[in-house]
DNA sequence: TTGACTTATGTAACCGTTTACATTTATTAC
DNA sequence: GTAATAAATGTAAACGGTTACATAAGTCAA
């Protein structure tokens, strides 16, 4: 029953390791964060210590003096969709380069539970926010000025928002599109999109489209951002008395739906209704046909994002906003 | 440029608040975790002096004292696939309401990598960690008895193994296929998995197949875990001399490149040859034909992840392991 | 009013590091 | 061998909170 007090067998601390190889804690100090000043020897001795104690430096302890964390947190609607997923594990892998941490908080795309989150992120220590589009509510805005924390805005390119971008020109990326149609005679298009509510990224793509005084006959329907809101729209499309030339989806998930419901019923594309895409995910030049899409380049996106706000973060160097661009890749469904 | 000493404007502390609001330090530590002897009057008092400072408990001192950062680390292969998105999704939207904070690191499946992101993870303060499959090296358990850290297995049930688990049975769930099989009267089989290195869920998959001696022409290939991969081997399996009657693909991500090859080489589905997939990600039901496959609650994998860690956490209760189930969905591949 | 007891507040030690500064020890030049 | 200089080590004060314990203020019965 001895071992009950031994189960009790406290972390060493430096101290403990400065006691046992009989110098004073700031050598040990030293020889954790290999200062020059130490004789190889000490070093060596010090470091035997360390091992026999299994002691590592208690990372909050070393927080509180330096003022640093070394991480950062993220703020994304979801994980559930593929577009996020691909640009958090580029932010995350380049951040980790940095020697930084990743947190993840998802928002369901509520500014409500963005700032609940952001606090929580906050007040467990985050150095930074990345967040996704520009649209913020004002008790974020407060607790980011109070925390003093630095934010950048990705997904949505806009030297003139509240935080500096890093992300596109929706509006004019979504005219790509458009050009392409043109191209291609399509006359009337049907938009399927995402919901617009809290996102602005959706509501500015389609601004782009609406802007554009070449097209005339556009009906726009809003679907849930899946396959399944994808198979559905296209049901609706079906059975109305709708006739489009082409359906543009504002995101390749939802043209995977369009193209299983088109095949379903028999619906040729593109000779009878071609299909684009946007995000040119994973799979979208293996479907039947090979999806027309528009590639962002989301993984460069989390790589500027972690790039800059470790250079703010190492340097104070001002972070920059970042123009990404967005490419049409025609393939066959048009 | 006067401003310069402004900008200076350091974070007011607890001391702060507590000199001008003219109460001791405890006073205010008390107001800020609502300890129940404080005159209600003092409180509001406190209250409005920290409104005033717009000050906020540094999160390391707090760590500091108690022990305590409220941060789990999870360690997965990637982030490119939706099966461990959805895991985390679950994960992190669980412990938010435990009000714990979850940081992500991605291995690419291996265990070196997966050690040093530990170490990280550990360093800045992660109090648990949850990692995918049962295979460690022996860096990664030095590491964790060094900073005597809870990790719980995932994605694999084996109250055996070095740590507890919460998953599933690979190699049992493989079976609920090959009984359909049976049922569906396919004899020959080709297996398409993904790489088994480093993966044990995927080897223990296919451990259940082969160790089921019902069936005697079975083909395995091993693909890149993609649409694409999905399509290159099922064009390897056309250009061969394999008939199967059904495709087994131990993910529907391979599945889906597997559904898009055969149709462009017009072979029907499930007449000619059928296709089973496993994960039943969001679109399976929408495929052309709708795609058989077997689901499995990753949600609920999260998120009793989540609950199990918290309690292990919070009240020292041991953490359990968990056997989730997997059913197979009919559908019309097969 | 007083003593006994409860409640509110204050004091100071502590959590485990880093680091400026002081001190000791080794090196070099003469 | 000694003074001057450089290098290694030690001392103690931060960092910003929490909390055990001490003390002051209130409450209430007799």
């Amino acid at each position: 029953m001895s071992s009950i007090k031994n189960s009790t067998k406290k972390k060493a601390t430096l101290k403990d390791v400065a006691h046992t190889a009989n110098v004073s804690v700031a050598t040990v100090s030293r020889v954790l964060n290999d200062s020059p000043n130490v004789t190889k020897k000490t070093k060596d001795h010090v470091n035997n210590v360390i091992q026999e104690l299994s002691f590592s430096p208690s990372p909050m302890a070393r927080a509180l003096n330096t003022g640093r964390t070394r991480t950062v947190g993220a703020l994304v609607p979801t994980l559930d969709h593929a577009i996020f997923s691909k640009f958090l594990g580029a932010l995350e892998k380049q951040l980790s380069s940095h020697k930084h941490s990743l947190v993840i908080s998802t928002t369901n795309g509520s500014p409500q539970t963005e700032f609940e989150q952001a606090t929580a992120l906050l007040n467990m220590g985050a150095e930074a926010l990345i967040v996704s589009g520009k649209t913020r509510s004002q008790e974020f805005d407060a607790l980011v000025k109070r925390f003093n924390v630095p934010v950048i805005i990705t997904s949505y390119y806009d030297p003139k928002a509240d935080y500096p971008s890093i992300g596109y020109d929706n509006a004019a990326i979504s005219k790509l599109a458009l050009d392409h149609f043109i191209e291609k005679k399509y006359t009337a298009v049907t938009v399927i999109h995402g919901p617009t509510s809290d996102n602005d990224r959706t509501r500015d793509r389609l601004r782009g489209i609406k802007s554009d005084n070449r097209f005339n006959d556009v009906t726009y329907m809003e679907a849930e951002l899946s396959v399944d809101g994808g198979c559905q729209a296209t049901n609706e499309i079906i059975s109305s008395n709708q006739k489009p030339n082409v359906i543009f989806c504002l995101s390749d998930v939802l043209a995977l739906g369009v193209i299983f419901e088109l095949q379903r019923n028999n619906i040729n594309i593109p000779n009878d209704i071609a299909v684009m895409g946007f995000d040119n995910l994973e799979w979208a030049e293996h479907t039947v046909p090979p999806l027309t899409s528009i590639e962002l380049s989301v993984k460069d996106m989390g790589k500027h994002a972690a790039d800059e706000v470790c250079h703010f973060l190492n340097s104070g160097k001002p972070i920059n906003n970042i123009k990404l661009s967005g490419h049409l890749l025609k393939r066959k469904t048009t």
